[in-house]
This record gives C-alpha cells, sequence and structure tokens, in this order.
DNA sequence: AAAAATTCTGGAATCGGTTCCATTCGCCGA
DNA sequence: TCGGCGAATGGAACCGATTCCAGAATTTTT
C-alpha cells in the first residue's frame, strides 16, 4: 500500500521525523540529498517516508527558500489559437523542468494587465511570460523591476528595459508576401492588424513600407487600418476600406483575430479572395489548410515560440544573462494571392 | 509616490508595524478588516502601508490561512480551440473571484494526468477542473479524495465519486444529426471520436443508437471508429472506413480534433462533403462560419461552459454541495450534410 | 592512548503572515 | 473611589518547511 503515489496526506515532516526518531532538519536533509548524512540515517528517513506516504508541501518549500517553481503567463486572450499553442507548448516544456505555469488573460485591457503583474508578483512567481497589450504603458518600466523575476516578452520590444524576448521577424515574410503583391501589379494594398505600439505590427509594417520603397511605389495612408487585433475591429474597418475608391485589391490581414474579421465582411460583401481580391493572412490556424479557397500565409511555428520562451526564463532563472531570441517566417503564396486586378 | 500600484516591495508587516509604531498582529487585524480595531490604529497603520506600498505576501498567507486561492486546470490539450475557449472564461470568471489558475496540460498520457494531480495537491490549490483522459483509471478515487480540494468534472462521469461537474447533452444533438442523415436516406453513417471510456462519447453514441432505434434500423458497428480524439487517429481511420465495401454515405466526427483528421482525409481522397458525402461536425472552431462549404454541427457554447465550471467549483469552495450542470447542444444542418446517396 | 580532525546530528532561528490568549485601558455603575 | 465589563492591543504560538550553528560521535593522527 501507499506505493509510488501515496494517496493519503496530512503527513509533514515532524510525522517523518517522529516515526523515524530523528530530528526535523535530518529528515530535510535526507529529502534535500544533503551530503552530511550517513547511510543508516538515509534508510530510515526513507522508511518512514515511504510508509507513510509523505510528500513536501511545495507552499512551505516555496515560503522558506523563495522560489515558487512557478512561472506565470499572461496574453491578452487565450482562446487566439496562436497563443494556445503557444501557451501549449510553453507548459509542456516548464513541466518537463518542473515548473507550473499560471495562466492570466489580459483581455486586451491596459489596467487588468496590471493588475495581473501585482498578483503575479505577490504570488512571488519565479519568472513572468508576457504578450504586452501595449509597449508603452507608463507602468511596464517600474512592474519589471519590482517583480524581482525575469521577464520574458512574446513578441514585445520595450525600449529602455534589458529583458529576455522571444520576437518573430514579421519583417521578412510580411515584405516577401507585399512584394509578391506588389509584382503581381497591385498598388492599393489594404492592411489591416493592431496598433503600432507593440513589436509585431511595426515589424509587420517595416516589411511592407519597404516593399513599396523598393518597388518605388507610395504607401496609401488611408489604406491602414492599425487599430486593434480584435475581429471587431478588422470587421468594421475592412468594411469602411472597400468602401473606398479607388477600392483597394489586395488585403493584408495581421493576427488571426484580424483575419477572421476580415474575412467576414468580404464574405458580407460578396467579394471572393482569389479572385475579386488578393488576399493574405499573417499566421495561420487550426484546419488552416482545408480552407476554401487555400489562403496565401505568413507563417511561423507556434509550438516553436512557446518552447523557445519557456526555455528563456528557464535559463535566465539558471544565472544566464537575458538574450533575445528570433523567429522566422515563411510566406507561402496560394490561391487567395491571386486576382484583384 | 508610490501611489495605488506600489511598484516597489520587500516589504513585510514587520515594516509596516515598525512604521506604525504597533503590533505585528495589529497590522494583520486592519488588513483582514477584523472589527476589532479602533478608529485611530486603522488610519494609523493605514497611513503605513501606504507609505511603504506594502503588499502582504500571499505565500505566507496561504501557509497560514491554508487557502492558496488558486484553482488547478487540467485538460488534454489547450490548443484545442474548445477547451481554448474554456479555459479563457473559466480564467476570467476566477480572476473576476480573486483566484488564480494554474494550467495543465496531460497530453493525453494517464500517467502525465496523474502527476498533474500529484503535483496540484503537492501545491494545495483550493480546487482542481479536470477532462479527465479517462473516466476508469485506477488511481481517479483516491486522487480526488485525498486532494482535500473540490474537483470539478468538465464532461467526465465517475461513477461512485460525488463531485461536481459540468457535461454536455450530447445526446440531443448527436440524436438530430442522426435522425436528420436518416430521414435524408442513410444507412451507412460512419462515427469518428474518441473512446467510450469517456462521458462525452458514450453520451454521443447513445445519440446515435436511439437514432438508429427509432427509425428501425440497424448501426453498424463496422463504422464507428472510436479510438482517439486526435488528429492522427481520425486520419487514418477515416481512410480505411471509406476504404470499406459498401462505402459510407455520411460522417460523423466529434471533436475538433477528429473534424480536423476526418476532414484531412476525405479531401486526400477528393471526396467533396455535401456532396459525395454527408458530413456533420460535433464542436465547432474558430472562423467555421467561413468554412466553405458550410459545415452542419452540434455546437456548444464553450465560453458558457468555462464560465460555469467556474462557477461550480467556486460555489462548492463556499459551502455549497456539489452538482451537476448541463449545457445544451444545438443541432443546425447546413450544406454538408446533402448529398452522399 | 590522547589529541585533533572529521563526520553527523539535533536544536533553534527563519520565511511572512494569522489567530488565540492574556493583558491593559477606558468607561460604566455602585 | 473601586470593581467589573467590554473593547483594543500586544505577545506568542503556529503553518511546514530550510539552514546555520554548535555539540556529539566517530575516525585519524601522533
Amino acid at each position: 500500500m501507499n506505493s509510488e503515489g501515496s494517496l493519503i496526506d496530512n503527513v509533514t515532516i515532524r510525522d517523518v521525523a517522529a516515526r523515524a526518531g530523528v530530528a526535523l532538519s535530518s529528515v530535510s536533509r535526507v529529502m534535500s540529498g544533503h551530503p552530511d548524512v550517513s547511510a543508516s540515517m538515509r534508510s530510515r528517513v526513507e522508511e518512514a517516508v515511504q510508509a507513510l506516504g509523505y510528500e513536501p508541501d511545495l507552499l512551505a518549500q516555496s515560503l522558506r527558500s523563495g522560489s515558487t517553481r512557478t512561472i506565470g503567463f499572461i496574453t491578452r486572450d487565450i482562446s487566439n489559437p496562436f497563443y494556445a499553442l503557444v501557451a501549449r507548448a510553453c507548459e509542456q516544456e516548464l513541466r518537463h523542468n518542473g515548473y507550473s505555469m499560471i495562466l492570466m488573460n489580459s483581455d486586451g485591457s491596459v489596467e487588468t494587465e496590471l493588475q495581473n503583474f501585482l498578483l503575479l508578483r505577490r504570488r512571488r512567481v519565479d519568472g513572468v511570460i508576457a504578450s504586452l497589450v501595449v509597449e508603452d504603458s507608463p507602468y511596464v518600466k517600474k512592474i519589471t523591476t519590482s517583480l524581482r523575476a525575469p521577464l520574458v516578452l512574446l513578441d514585445r520590444e520595450v525600449k529602455g528595459l534589458q529583458t529576455s524576448a522571444v520576437i518573430t521577424d514579421h519583417f521578412s515574410g510580411v515584405y516577401e508576401a507585399t512584394s509578391h503583391l506588389i509584382k503581381a501589379g497591385h498598388s492599393n494594398i489594404a492592411f489591416v492588424t493592431g496598433a503600432e505600439n507593440v513589436y509585431s505590427t511595426r515589424d509587420r509594417m517595416r516589411g511592407y513600407r519597404k516593399a513599396f520603397a523598393d518597388a518605388g511605389k507610395d504607401v496609401q495612408d488611408a489604406l491602414l487600418a492599425l487599430g486593434g487585433f480584435d475581429a471587431e475591429y478588422a470587421l468594421a474597418h475592412t468594411r469602411s476600406l472597400m468602401a473606398k475608391t479607388p477600392r483597394p485589391t489586395a488585403l493584408i490581414a495581421g493576427g488571426i483575430g484580424s483575419t477572421s474579421g476580415a474575412l467576414r465582411a468580404l464574405s458580407e460583401l460578396g467579394i471572393q479572395i482569389g479572385q475579386d481580391m488578393a488576399f493574405v493572412a499573417l499566421d495561420e490556424w487550426p484546419l488552416f489548410d482545408l480552407f476554401t479557397p487555400q489562403i496565401s500565409s505568413v507563417y511561423r511555428d507556434a509550438k516553436v515560440i512557446g518552447g523557445e520562451v519557456a526555455y528563456l526564463v528557464l535559463e535566465v532563472l539558471n544565472g544566464s544573462a537575458p538574450r533575445v531570441s528570433v523567429i522566422q517566417t515563411k510566406f507561402t503564396g496560394r490561391f487567395s494571392s491571386q486576382g484583384g486586378l
């Protein structure tokens, strides 16, 4: 009975010490593999541990040792399939290294995000992984120093803050995608995504603008709708973009939420992508490959990103200096980026 | 300085007591809103708290009080969009009630699931929400009693275990869907999903079988592939189901993973759903409504389920008896369930 | 065989709070 | 003026571990 899993509890280190007839400190030493322990002591304690099914209380250990083996993960919305994949891979990697992950949604609100940070600090997490709502909120720098734990940013860049980050090379993918459209003859290429107060949008816009510049064309700012990552924003703004004259002949949607809203608007308007208009999605989603028509995309591997972000936080916890890891993107032209001309 | 957010720390209750010139216990009483506190004491302590930016350490509070205000959430795979939506809504509800959520994937492994439970117990979580990999694993009952915290099951039924649960009325939806297909003239209706050792599959099969029985038809067991919720299983088994003679004229896929695998297999085989074969998906996924052709589905609201599961665990924590909450499903016939005859 | 060095072990302080208990204080009535 | 009562406060034990320090036990050295 009471083998491995030891499914009974309420056993404290005191009980073990009493049963083994030794001091608390000796039990602690045996448990932690301290070298100054005789063989007989070790076996006595181990017998008692086995018999009682003792498992140390993590709360007490954390209080004393200062390490909770817990990492906070803050994102705008975990139901976004991209972040869900990141979270999955991240949790897996953390778990394999003995850490647990506290998940928090910031619901797109800077205030909620701040509350989440404060709560994680009170919980004394060993590290925080965050995809900030915006990079320039006034509290970001303060909180990161007061956190007393490493922070790893997800696709964000806060200037003047030396912290680890996993960022995506959106630039290359979007540059390719935009060039592809321009070469096909497009000039009026609309872009719907979140605001430029986050790295991902800035890097994407950099690729977009560079493609125009290299082609000797001018970007039409009126075709940029950079106001929100949510589907509602993209829905509304794709509608109004499509009402402009001349109508854009191509559209790029940044992120799954934006893509969802944009496609919905086009569908409403009876516009067929790949035919009436060229379309490129940045990021893919579940069952993406089964979508009809096939959608051109700038892809990045969410699993790799999730694993990497966990790795970076563990690295700093093990004493390394913070560093930035860059994940590549890949543009694949498919049916949807045809037509529109 | 040091307003609300109070972004400096390392301030303990001792520092506050010292600054206010009172005892630790008095500070604690003020913080916890104890009635036996004079107005002058309250203001002195509050002044010190403000000035120092004191925030109680949750770890220490948890150790002493026995409550961590933390809930564990165990699921097979958070990157499944259905569970991601549930997790999002659940976390939101928990957060609004002052609880945090520890997310763990069981990766479809009973062993990993057990480890997750054991770790949550050591972390002294106040409750656990779990969508078990299987209901009949030998340890389930032991762990739930040893947890010393309420358990809420997600679409699972463990006999002999009195615990809260949020379950889905799959029966009605699947019954409707199957009847719909039978009325259209189908007899060879294949079904691909996970095993019958979980409630959701059993309830779905109940609806499926009842529809056949009510129509006076026999179920052909050879058309049932009930071996796994993952896309790989569905992919392989849809392939082999489609190779049978006579070939099934309709297919129901249970869950997003199964649907993904099944659709991929059909696509490979060049079978057009809604035309060469009737198809029904159980559960919808992001951008579902934009899928072509329109897919008939049995829908359930993941957000409602997530909110409810959080609500149930909070309910028990507040002293109520465990109870089971049932969520409705809705069948909607669309293009994909046509054809095939 | 005695002294010195080494290895183990137990006791106590500590992490940062909560809560019980006893004491003090102020105020009331006798 | 004194006893008694309730309200407010301080002190100490406690939650369950870790770790430092001192002393005991053992071994090595001379």
